[in-house]
DNA sequence: ATGAAAGCGCTAACAA
DNA sequence: TTGTTAGCGCTTTCAT
């Protein structure tokens, strides 16, 4: 393997001149510089990362914590694909890599590990909720923390998230203007904020029209497909059946469609819908979903930006807090609808 | 940051001593073991993962190398979830972890890069193709490389496919073996030796039931939903037009379903059909896929454990070539019909 | 503008 | 059985 001794023998220089033609260090003479470059080019040289890292101490990589595969249903390629490759681009600015890391029960301590081992130099966190094992150490071993789609309140983390509680607030509210006067939720576990704040957007909506909310209309899935088909019951045993329903993602959505169809009630023609994420099985389902998208590319992008950011400022320094905002994509699931 | 030192310091011997615990190398007396745990324990010490992969020479990271967004649908969170989920797995005991990297036409060499910076010790290629680019480049500067779903034939090379010829040989048998005569088979691009399989599959399960090979009825997707929508159209311009199709994979087969009901064909009805994958579209669509299961799992485990292995042999050792099983599995979308 | 030299934290060969 | 020591390839001060 080619190392900079050698492309400081071919350049005739020292190495350490070398070192500052690629780093950029200002100060070398323009002709010398050029003779390093010419070294390196046909030498091939590439400096060892591995040793640059080694030097500076930091590892250039930055964990992205992602669920273990029972909890796979949190998200769609969609959410995945859009996300990561939004931090892959935010990183690349920074000449930064992805470590992809699961956060498994049979070994919680796993991105503490790849921390205090410096494998990473911070995290980007998707998919957690309130119970997410182990990211109190990782917070207390002074690891920088970003989340994705999920606050967290403590002032040293940083998040990026969407206005969830407006998401919901324009889900419901098309329902509303719709003439709806029956609307159900159909919520996922409270301990994601994500829950949380759409529950307060669709009672906030209410209030703002005037309208009564209703426990019994709030229904409750864990964002499983299953679930959204299993929640059909319990829709269906509301007297009367309310002719709308706000379901909290598009999995539960494309469940709820089904289990309404296998009792003969379609969607868009007897009960309006509108689901939260705009995930890929929004067009697939029958009818399409009108839902809510959320940015998630560019959510990846900053939450890199911001993790970087913040490991540059160092141990102690604010994390930062950010919500994108949502949208209305109107599609055929919440066409107006003939009363039941 | 605790380092060595002070724990050779705090258990009263010298750092080899303690480094001679920590990696289990023998001969060292169960009383100064103990001692140097107890420090280790005490102060919370943690190896410098960094120094020690620049001692060794090795970033102890395998770079994962999935498509760019572009051709995101290639895969379905299942097949992502699933074979990264293997990999992690098949790497845990080896104690390495997953870079991951996309390849992006603006940067072709990005993976090339990352092997050459020493930033990853081999690579799993996921969703390649015969024009996937910057691949020879990567062989070509000795890194080691493991393909999942794809074949090369490169004796140097590794990859982990399923018998795809076998797996599409039992689609359209099922076909065949439930009466039908005239069978379409909806393929993805032959750049894919998947695709380039399946047909020999389709060719051969044809041939095995005495019928004839009509290229007429081989139609081109590219394996996304639309394209499998797009298909309807010329699948309806055959003439006569075929009682059943074996679709290359689930997205395009969920395509074809919806393409076939705006025309009021409804499949598992009017048209018997078969997909490829078992992705978790197979189960949304309505009806259910009859589809051919891939252990996407089990893919990534190996594809893991040949790589490292491989990478433990050096650089000019053969490449080892795997074709794990597929499977049939029936549900409603390949129900008997009733002639067009 | 450039070179010399001191480390970064560890592994492993060599001594004792 | 344990300690001493020479690097691994680079960045970065400090001299020149």
């Amino acid at each position: 393997m080619v190392r900079r001794k050698l492309v400081a023998q071919r350049a005739g220089v020292s190495e350490a001149t070398v070192s500052r033609v690629l780093n950029g260090v200002d100060g070398v003479k323009e002709g010398t510089r050029k003779k390093v470059l010419e070294a390196v080019e046909a030498l091939g040289y590439r400096p060892n990362a591995i040793a640059q890292s080694f030097v500076k101490g930091r590892s250039g990589n930055i964990g992205v914590i992602v669920p273990h595969i029972p909890q796979v249903h949190l998200f769609s390629t969609h959410y995945f694909g859009e996300i990561s490759s939004g931090i892959a681009v935010g990183l690349s600015k920074y000449r930064l890599h992805m470590l992809l890391l699961f956060y498994q029960s049979d070994d919680p301590d796993q991105v503490l590990h790849a921390f205090e081992s410096r494998k990473i130099d911070g995290c980007i966190v998707l998919g957690a909720n309130e119970k997410t094992r182990g990211i109190e150490s990782l917070k207390a071993a002074g690891c920088p923390v970003c989340f994705v789609s999920h606050r967290d309140e403590d002032p040293l983390t940083s998040y990026v998230d969407t206005d969830n509680v407006n998401g919901a607030y324009l889900a419901t509210s098309h329902l509303i203007k719709s003439g709806h006067e029956r609307i159900a939720f159909l919520n996922g576990p409270l301990m994601y904020t994500n829950s949380v704040d759409r529950l307060e957007g669709f009672q906030k909506a209410l209030a703002d029209a005037g309208m009564h909310f209703d426990p019994a209309l709030v229904l409750q899935g864990n964002y499983s497909r299953t679930s959204g088909y299993a929640a059909v019951a319990h829709f269906l045993a509301i007297n009367p059946i309310p002719t709308s329903v706000f379901v909290a993602n598009d999995r539960m959505a494309a469940g709820f469609i089904l289990g309404l169809r296998e009792v003969g009630l379609r969607v868009g023609q007897h009960v309006s819908l509108v689901g939260y994420d705009d995930a890929d099985i929004a067009t697939i389902t029958d009818p399409p979903l009108t839902t809510i998208r959320v940015p998630f590319f560019e959510m990846g992008k900053r939450a890199a930006s911001i993790l970087v950011e913040k490991i540059g400022r160092g141990e102690s320094s604010q994390g930062e807090k950010i919500r994108l905002p949502a949208e209305l994509i109107v599609r055929e699931s919440s066409q107006s609808v003939r009363q039941l």
